[in-house]
RNA sequence: GCCGCCUUAGCUCAGUUGGUUAGAGCGCCAGAUUGUGGCUCUGGAGGUCCUCAGUUCGAACCUGAGAGGUGGUACCA
């Protein structure tokens, strides 16, 4: 690339992207299998797309001419054709079931996981690359569908590990809001999504800040200045009353809404949806604590033309200062009747969900859910002398065979340094065959976990070094049962 | 995108109204301890003081522009 001999690159993972080490690897596997199961035990089959799909396939964030990676990573095909890393997982399966839609059995029951890319500004647990994790139904106009996906996310979130209570999934519909929005007076579609934006940020600027932004607009902390939707007093208090007529049971929630906005043919509709949803999540077993209707759940402006959930951390997260931090939605969906339709003409009806399994991770950690075991080394096999080196890997083979995790130290360092990188590490346990053991068959094993344990109390080095703690010389043919005591010998 | 704040060692940060060889703690490496990690002690390595331009005899420090980060706001499939 560089012909610039004295070039050095700066060695930094691009802005937005991340390494993840052993530690989050193994803590997102853990999450990604245990939710698999749940998935597949509710009916629903893997798949797997491209990370490229062309760019008129993802739809809206098509690139033109001028401004071809805006949202998405694009980029040309030797045939002149974009084509884009997925933003989400949704788009690709709108495209697949659109492609395979004479060959599926229907409806169409999938799920999927991996990256998806998004080219915008990074910021605090918001990335370019993320895995994502989704499940949807393609084909189903029934609410019970959109009930089911519901249970299929309280169930998954809590076998990722999250408590019961910890997390809720809260449930609107599109065609309540269409219904309030006929009820406002609000017609004009930027007037209607300025009316969303406002009803969305009800958690966080509370009914005065609400009813602001429904109004002239409100300006901010910071002097910034937000145009309102422009509504009138009136049309202003029904939104309000609206959007907080949550609370209490499903069925109470519902009772207040068509209290609100009854009598529109939308929100009729809509509130028939929620009855059944509820009928459904009742028989599913999901309680009134796991899922319940909130008027102000908005999700994405396009799009979403039913139901919509948003699952929302309930538990207390604190940063390492201490300070409380706000986590919000660690997932979300909904039902989107116009996806395939984009590519077959014909109203395809489906409905999913998906979470950042990454944010999910950070939000286990942060509530102090995530079992905080480090990771742990192998067992370390120690190099004396060079001509041994066939010993030495004859025993790792034995412990390997055994099921236990071992290595030979392949650095140049000396014993001291072998001892320092086993500890760091995070070794249960170091092997030592120097000249003594070999003539005499057998080997010394040192317990790097039981000096651990008593290091806290050593005050003099010397006593310290020459006691050498959990250090046993045995038999060769010893070994494997005795390393695995030490093994057995850590917590579960 | 807009507004504010910040940028000095791998990390967290000091730093004199602008004055010569820029510091600490932690971490790292080594020795004390030639077959023994974590404690202790001693030593060492490591810096374009974000970049460029300007003011000045002299800039880590002052001025301007830019980059990067961060907090808020907007947008968010």
């Amino acid at each position: 690339m560089t012909d610039r001999p004295d070039f050095r690159p700066e060695p930094r993972a691009p802005k937005g992207f991340q390494d993840r080490r052993a530690r989050d690897v193994l803590v997102e596997r853990r999450i990604l299998e245990q939710v698999s199961a749940v998935y597949e035990r509710y009916g629903f089959e893997a798949l797997d797309t491209p990370a490229f799909e062309y760019a008129d396939a993802l739809g809206k964030f098509l690139p033109d001419a001028d401004r071809p990676n805006e949202g998405v990573f694009a980029l040309q095909d030797d045939d002149e054709q974009w084509m884009a890393l997925r933003y989400d997982l949704t788009a690709p399966l709108a495209r697949f079931a659109a492609q395979n839609w004479e060959t599926l059995a229907k409806p169409f029951r999938r799920y999927a996981f991996g990256p998806v890319w998004r080219n915008e500004k990074p910021g605090p647990g918001r990335f370019r690359e993320f895995i994502q994790c989704d499940a949807d139904t393609v084909g189903s106009a029934r609410p019970e569908a959109d009930a089911e996906i519901v249970s299929l996310a309280v169930a998954g979130l809590e076998a990722a590990g999250l408590p019961r209570g910890a997390a809720v999934i809260k449930l609107n519909s599109r065609k309540l809001l269409n219904g309030l929005l006929t009820a406002a007076g609000a017609t004009a579609p930027s007037q209607q999504l300025d009316v969303l934006r406002a009803v969305d940020k009800l958690d966080r600027l509370g009914p005065e800040g609400v009813a602001l932004l429904l109004g002239a607009g409100r300006k901010d902390d910071s002097g910034a200045f937000t145009k309102g939707a422009g509504l009138a007093a009136p049309a202003i208090s029904s939104v309000l009353a609206f959007v907080q007529s949550g609370g209490g049971t499903r069925r109470e929630t519902l009772d207040r809404i068509a209290g609100v906005i009854g009598g529109s043919p939308q929100g009729d509709e809509g509130l028939a949806d929620l009855d059944r949803i509820d009928m459904a999540l009742k028989g599913l077993g999901v309680d009134e604590d796991q899922a319940l209707f909130d008027p102000s759940i908005v999700r994405g402006l396009e799009y979403y033309t039913g139901a919509v959930f948003e699952a929302e951390l309930l538990l207390e997260t604190r940063d390492d200062k201490g300070d409380r931090i706000r986590f919000g939605s660690i997932g979300g969906g909904g039902r989107y009747d116009d996806l395939v339709a984009r590519f077959t003409g014909e109203t395809t009806p489906a409905t999913g969900f998906s979470f950042g399994v990454s944010r999910l991770a950070a939000a286990l950690r942060a509530s102090g859910q995530a079992r905080a075991d480090t990771v742990r080394g192998p067992v370390v096999v120690i190099v004396f002398n060079a001509d041994h080196m066939a010993d030495y890997f004859a025993v790792a083979g034995e412990l390997r065979k055994a099921g236990i995790a071992a290595e030979v130290y392949l650095g140049a360092a000396g014993m001291k340094a072998q001892m320092k990188y086993a500890d760091r590490r995070m070794s249960p346990a170091v092997i030592m065959l120097g000249g003594d053991e070999i003539s005499g068959g057998t080997v010394t094993i040192k317990d790097l976990d039981l000096g651990r344990a008593l290091a806290a109390g050593v005050r003099d080095h010397e006593v310290w070094r020459n006691e050498r703690p959990g250090q046993q010389t045995i038999p060769r043919g010893d070994m494997v049962a005795a390393v695995r005591k030490i093994l057995e010998g850590e917590r579960p």
